[in-house]
DNA sequence: TTATTGTCTTTCGTCTACAGTCTACGGCGC
DNA sequence: GCGCCGTAGACTGTAGACGAAAGACAATAA
């Protein structure tokens, strides 16, 4: 046991800065998904390099990654370009997205106890009070928060990675279109936890597929509107 | 327009190598799933590049690679290790596993034609053959064929992907207890292919949840066999 | 005028070298 | 004899350099 009498956690941990490549990693993928690197854009792995201060490799092992999980597509010999998302994707990435979400909330209303259902009244509070300030970002960054905390009540960590990731990607194409669904959404999630409160895994399950769907059913009305 | 006369089809596309990184990760995937490579051991960079004759750059892309794919945990400043998987943890794959799986045989029943269904016909009757020749490795490629086509004719992209390396993850737990699960297998296979062909959405959906539930049952009865 | 070809620039793919960090082992003091 | 500290080795993380392939453009010939 340590002796020195220090707080356990006020020790600043020795903040290191962590592998390089993650961090590039992060900055890129903000940069996609803020739109400031647009869809096609070519990708030139030097300038890349010389405009956040490190080497081509770190880079390199970034964009890698951002391959694999579909955010840029890596011809060979060519190089990265920002991946273009078609209607055809999007429709796909939301099935799938319905799909776990739905699960999710099963396992959620299976497993979660009472702390993990106040967990989820406090966010979707915070969230009709974002909504209700029209702050579109903070509603959308608490929607995420929403769903994520179901997520981790579903207890399960193969799942909690792929929703993730395919979550990441929807709000991606989505977030354009988040202003219109935004008050209808919160409605939504109260009675999501009310069903998991009530532990109806059948309730919640159905529940979450429709909001979803809901999701999906305003995606696509956005292209004829 | 080419006036040389060639055969358009013939013509052998010059079969070019392909980046070497990509065949660095499929020579090392190959070597984790046929367990040459064991769960827990250290990967260490230089040894493979030297093994596989090129340097340590393509080794550390493939590396990334597998690492965000789950076979293997890479430790800051300290290397790879395979992935050594836990019971929860495949527990939470093989859910996962169903999920995806029962929403391709949906969507292939929604969709197939008789083509694909001919298709299907077709794998699970080699499949059934390879069964009786008691070629346990033919099996389980086949099993996987299956299961692929099922994906295809489901037309969903996004699913496959995500499909695809979840199947290739459980398969690696799985094999070793494939053995069991021989012929009971392709039985529930054909009924699954009578109600694609059915176009039965409701019943495709719950045969292959069964099915799936029936390895996973499988898996879990190994351990205390 | 059009198609072809040769050259040239740009960018990627790979290799080699160096610095930082973690682990293991041996010596020293208690 | 036991535990702590210092040192050495090994491996990873990052940087920089070289060779090669793909695309663009201009010059030339039909």
């Amino acid at each position: 046991m340590l002796s020195t009498g220090l707080p356990q956690g006020a020790v600043p941990k020795l903040e290191r800065p962590g592998p390089l490549r993650d961090r590039v990693y992060e900055a890129l993928l903000e940069l996609i998904t803020t739109r400031a690197l647009q869809p096609g854009q070519h990708l030139v792995e030097s300038e890349l390099a010389g405009h956040l201060g490190v080497s081509r490799q770190p880079v390199r092992e970034a964009l890698q990654r951002l391959n694999t999980e579909g955010w840029v597509d890596l011809r060979p010999a060519q190089g990265a370009f920002v991946h273009e998302p078609t209607e055809e994707e999007a429709d796909q990435l939301l099935t799938v997205r319905t799909l776990l979400e739905a699960e999710a909330a099963r396992l959620a209303a299976a497993h979660a106890g009472s702390p993990g259902v106040a967990a989820l009244e406090e966010l979707c509070a915070e969230g009709e009070k974002a909504v209700a300030a029209d702050d579109v970002d903070g509603a959308v960054a608490l929607n995420a928060a929403f769903h994520a905390k179901i997520m981790e009540l579903a207890g399960n960590a193969v799942l909690a990675e792929l929703a993730g990731q395919v979550d990441r990607r929807v709000r991606w194409y989505y977030t354009p279109v988040a202003r219109q669904r935004g008050k209808q959404s919160w409605v939504e999630h109260r009675g999501l936890i009310a069903a998991i409160a009530d532990r109806d895994e059948q309730r919640a399950t159905v529940l979450m597929r429709e909001h979803t769907e809901h999701t999906r059913r305003s995606y696509h009305e956005r292209q004829r509107g």
